[in-house]
DNA sequence: GTGAAAGCGCTAACAC
DNA sequence: GTGTTAGCGCTTTCAC
């Protein structure tokens, strides 16, 4: 293959058009002290030799890039890449350029090395999309200072730092609250891993919904599995054992509550008769589960969305500090979805 | 916030150190040249003030920027992450980075802006992530040249062209074989919108393995979707109208197959029993379908990363033209995985 | 309105 | 071994 070889720069336009570089680089710039006549002339000849500037040298002499350095981890799930999406889509709306790091795990990792390969990419800002797992939001304690605006996405609030993030909370409750209505009483649930900010987040709203009813919550009736179906299904077949008595049960994810429906088939449980069901994400396919799954469903693409225009602000307060910026906590609040898995018709 | 302001350069490293900027530059770039002396004297001062070198400005005296560009489109969608999944992966492990852009549909797209956004940051390489649909290939005929290496994912092979992709026809064959081989001789297809590649494989592939074995492949037989559940599901409904005597079905991909199995539960149609059902792509969650769903397992994520590997070889030898680089197109076999929706206990 | 000079942070090529 | 000079492609500053 042959490739297009030599750029055309900014200099050699200028040559051709008879002027100097700096005039053409007014031009490009949409500077207004030029001459209507020389500007035609200019963008002409910038036309025709196919001249297109270089981000690159523009951004070694500005020192901003106009890129922003996303930092995530497990793209093939289904959260992170909605988010991602949300990002992608955000960023080039504003004109940003995103440059993608992820990493392996979710708790392990160096973050000055991370930092460091985006940062001599002369990123403006940094969006860091891991969630919070166990305690790998450490370095926040150690009160270090940033090279560039960041903002931190699915995290507890701080004082102090930028934070979008869905109400997981909120949602756990409205799910237990739904499952109450429907006449269930003795209500499971399946959880994500605990070091998981989020599990945690959706096990204190199952728990806070149950007290408030004047129903038990006692650590018998949930237990965590990995956020996979597989998991969901051990996770379930071990309720059924301690908590029998159990005619609801709110999964942590779409996922595990879909291996659950399969688990209750099998045991020719009639859901939601014998056993209703709640799951949480809104899975695109959720709606074509045995039955169809009523779920809580959060908008993890706006999550990337409102985390880019915070930072995009966060970046133009630097450079205009006449702008101010106060970092803030966003949360979106997710919303139930009623379908046939807890739909009762029992009482 | 406040942010650690000014970045270290490599002249005040020199100045610090006392030697010439050269030097330090050596010591980072390993070169043999440098005293043992020199050398950790350097080392010390880049470690105590903490200089990272701005790759930004190597990429601009060099002319490469160690960073790939990839044009992707649905990342909401499993197929695309599962492949930038690999690709970052990959570039990660090969020391390079990745500046991402996601376009808003997959066919209605300017390519030169593309193009132009992407080279003006300086990447070494293009991966083509958008799977060709339609003619959004078109582009390819008039000869174009390109900027730099590039690499297409997903679309038919092309003389001089570097292409990776997964084998859908021979996917689409093996699952129609297979359900022969379990006695089906009416087999229907539940095909993708037929602009994309991919879905015309996947008919051709049923087609074909249909033809073999002496049985009927009809137009009636097939009907497109939109690749999603709900478009499943209408296209199941009108086949069971028009080919009522279909006893199996090859969806396009295992979305579709959900749905499907739901409407065939709620007209008592037992799968496999009256109804063989086989999909595509593999989701995580398809052997907690009900029933647990046969489907054909292709590797996206292999996909991102041997076209990473692919297009760092055309890179390499682009700047050491001794090692020779022939275009050429990968294909990933997909492999067939078996569970309830289709195994036969008819004959 | 326009241009010359200087320089962003780094390295290639050549001296010594 | 080490330093000097020049320059990657662009913009800032300050002349005119």
């Amino acid at each position: 293959m042959i490739y297009r070889s030599k750029r055309v720069t900014i200099k050699e336009v200028a040559r051709s058009a008879g002027v100097s570089t700096m005039t053409v680089s007014r031009v490009i710039n949409q500077h207004p002290d030029v001459s209507k006549d020389t500007r035609s002339r200019v963008l002409d000849v910038i036309q025709q030799m196919g001249f297109q500037p270089s981000s690159l040298a523009r951004s070694l002499i500005q020192q901003r890039s106009y890129t922003i350095g996303v930092i995530t981890a497990g793209l093939k799930y289904f959260g992170p890449s909605q988010t991602l999406n949300g990002i992608t889509v955000q960023a080039e709306t504003l004109g940003y350029g995103v440059l993608l790091k992820e990493i392996a795990q979710f708790e392990k990792f160096e973050i000055q090395p991370l930092f460091d390969s985006l940062i001599s990419r002369q990123v403006d800002g940094i969006v860091w999309a891991i969630p919070q797992v166990g305690s790998n939001r450490s370095f926040l304690d150690q009160g270090i200072s940033f090279p560039v605006p960041i903002i931190f996405l699915t995290m507890e609030p701080r004082e102090g730092i930028p934070v979008v993030s869905v109400d997981n909370y909120s949602g756990a409750v409205s799910a237990v609250r739904h499952l109450i209505d429907q006449g269930c009483t003795r209500i499971g649930h399946i959880a994500g891993p605990v070091e998981w900010w989020e599990a945690q987040q959706r096990i204190r709203g199952w728990e806070t919904a149950l007290r408030e009813a004047g129903l038990p919550a006692e650590s018998r009736q949930c237990v965590s599995g990995n956020w996979s179906s597989a998991s969901g299904e051990m996770a379930f077949q071990r309720r059924l054992d301690q908590f029998p008595e159990m005619d609801a049960v709110f999964a942590g994810n779409d996922q595990m509550a879909l291996s659950l429906l399969q688990v209750a088939s099998r045991m020719a449980m009639r859901v939601p008769q014998d056993l209703a069901v709640v799951g949480f994400d809104h899975l695109a396919e959720s709606p074509y589960f045995q039955p169809s799954l009523s779920t809580i469903r959060t908008d993890q693409k706006q999550v990337g969305e409102l985390a880019v225009q915070e930072l995009v602000r966060m970046i133009q307060s630097v450079w205009s500090p006449e702008i101010p910026y106060e970092p803030q906590a966003i949360m979106i609040h997710p919303e139930l979805v009623v379908r046939e898995s807890s739909l009762a018709n029992r009482r």
